[in-house]
DNA sequence: GATGAATGAGCGTTCATTCAT
DNA sequence: AATGAATGAACGCTCATTCAT
């Protein structure tokens, strides 16, 4: 957590560190990643940075805290044009849209939440551990409310099926680029991606 | 590559060398890794090091290059056993047995490889644009094999379809282990995958 | 010397800051005690104290100048019960008396007056300077009434004695501590070296 | 304890390393001792100095060793000298000149061993656990033989008179200097200081 | 007089790599 | 071919002190 002092700071330096350290932490892993360089890029003095921040670790706590926090944004807004109408499907759908484009406009965040995932250093395993089963906890969730409503057939184990849905959910974001670059047609892709889940699992 | 010095090491010598290398590297990304730690554990003077390889870099490869050996193995035992008479998602599910058991039995080659996947540090990328079509073109050829035989339907978008196939492999390792420790029933696992793949693309 | 700001000060402030500071300087050499951490216990704002200190070196001085005047407050108690007709050996006793008990009710001065004595740094070698003659002169005033009075024999050296004495008042609170922890009978323990040193210098 | 890396050192650096720690810590507290300044004077590089020393602290405990055993040597040659016809005062007086004279050759040694005794760092205290009573017991024991063969009275307790000799010996190198600088008749003080203590508890 | 953000020199330490033997 | 001492840039972090408000 970030202490009290970054807070009083005014917004555009506070936007200056943190954009100087998704920066670092996006392209480096948590090790590699360097203090001395993002207090550069930020221009702020380097006793400055530990009066706003603990330390690396704190400093990338509060980073990943911002990652969800935006990324929550895209999925209130699925929400909130979610009608109660709308099947399992149909919500998936708009989920994983509103992921592919979360990662479309923030990638940088993207390759920092992939480098937690999978870097095993002691900081990121601990991480991990306090916030791995969140994700499969909420795709079980829909996936026993959709088996109530009728739209999933009884017969699927949702914790496996919840586990399956995550994985596609965090690798979603490595469709969006072919071979080539950038792929234009992403959503047509989600579409075909929908269809084959809904053939597997649907009643 | 390694230089003809490192080839010309008798057998234990190399594979004390490698060892300490997989040791180190699975349990440290790319920067965090130390050479100094795995001289001191493969037993070996530091100069000796440099006289081997051009530099951690040129390790690193060579380490990639053994993990894809490896598991090519596993693949090949797959495609030995694979009589024509298969279809697509008989050898489908086989091909994914032999990553899961890969996995289980090479944990720290897996932990390598999402090292290698998800650290956007320069090396890592150069390396993964050299890599990472490879697998993708392997599973189009067989899908597009499938489609031909009648057993996959001419609809689906082969590309697409690879990648997808591809992203699960990749992350089917994940599967090993459940939230409470190591998962027993993968193999189940496997066939409720295989079946929501086979409903979906079926022909 | 404290500016006249720290006078100003309410009584509870400027203790809050001593205190603070006698916690800090009791713990540490006066190198490592730190200015940020006596601002943090004082709950005082780290610009605050340079408005009352010139520095550390300032605060560190004004803190021996307590600890001598707290300490004289003891030898005055004794003095003024010490009659004319007390020999030199009994107003002995009662000084180092008087030492052991200031030193058993403020083990944190001692603490501070210790390290001022061994800190061969440059601010503790020149407050050293300046302070280590009193103590001696004191001794050797007092011996030298005592032979007057008949009390000592002629024959020592006043000088050298008084240093022998300064030394053993200055390490008396060594003895408070046993190696197994506070030593309940340090009364006989003052009266058994007082018979020592009386057997040796008396007339 | 220095790693093998240092004793394969050549003399000469081995020295000047050495020498640049007791400068270095016979100046400062071991806070504030600094290894930059060690490094620099020694004329070595930064990386080396780790590849001698574990650290600070190895580098530190390293020179307490030096000091105990090169006290040791004077204490030696003081017993080789010493006949068992020699009576108790007769030791003491040899053990304590040779005390001056080896605080005389080596103040900083001195200056280190002082700084140890009254710093409350944590890795002073932790040293001073594991060394203090040995001295004190080294005391106990030469006065326990002395009340046997009958120089010493048997009143005394010694566990008390071990803490008063050895407190006295730490405390002899303060007599060399006076106010005015080296005091040239420090044998005197020595015969009058065991005159004293004689008379305190000879038999 | 009070505040607390800003500063930057300095610290102990690590590590990939070089090079003389 | 083998050795291991030497190197020095870079790192995360601390702290006394300054200064604008």
């Amino acid at each position: 957590m970030p202490k009290s002092t970054f807070y009083n700071l005014d917004q555009k330096k506070r936007d200056r560190i943190i954009e100087a350290a998704i920066d670092e932490f996006a392209t480096n892993s948590f090790h590699k990643a360097s203090i001395t360089n993002i207090i550069k890029n930020a221009e702020i003095a380097s006793g400055s940075f530990y009066q706003y921040f603990d330390g690396k670790e704190d400093l990338y706590i509060h980073l990943l805290d911002i990652i969800v926090e935006r990324k929550l944004e895209y999925i209130d807004q699925v929400v909130m044009n979610n009608p109660n109408d709308l099947n399992f499907f149909n919500f998936l759908e708009k989920l994983y849209r509103g992921g592919i484009e979360f990662a479309k406009e923030n990638p940088r965040l993207i390759s920092i939440g992939k480098n937690l995932m999978n870097n095993n250093c002691e900081v990121c395993k601990k991480i991990r551990e306090q916030q791995k089963p969140q994700s499969e906890r909420f795709f079980k969730k829909i996936l026993e409310q959709a088996i109530e409503a009728g739209d999933v057939k009884e017969e699927i184990d949702p914790e496996l099926t919840a586990k399956f849905l995550t994985s596609i959910n965090y690798s979603l974001s490595d469709f969006i680029y072919t071979e080539d670059g950038l792929n234009e047609n992403v959503m047509d892709t989600i579409n075909e991606l929908i269809d084959i889940i809904e053939n597997g699992i649907k009643n």
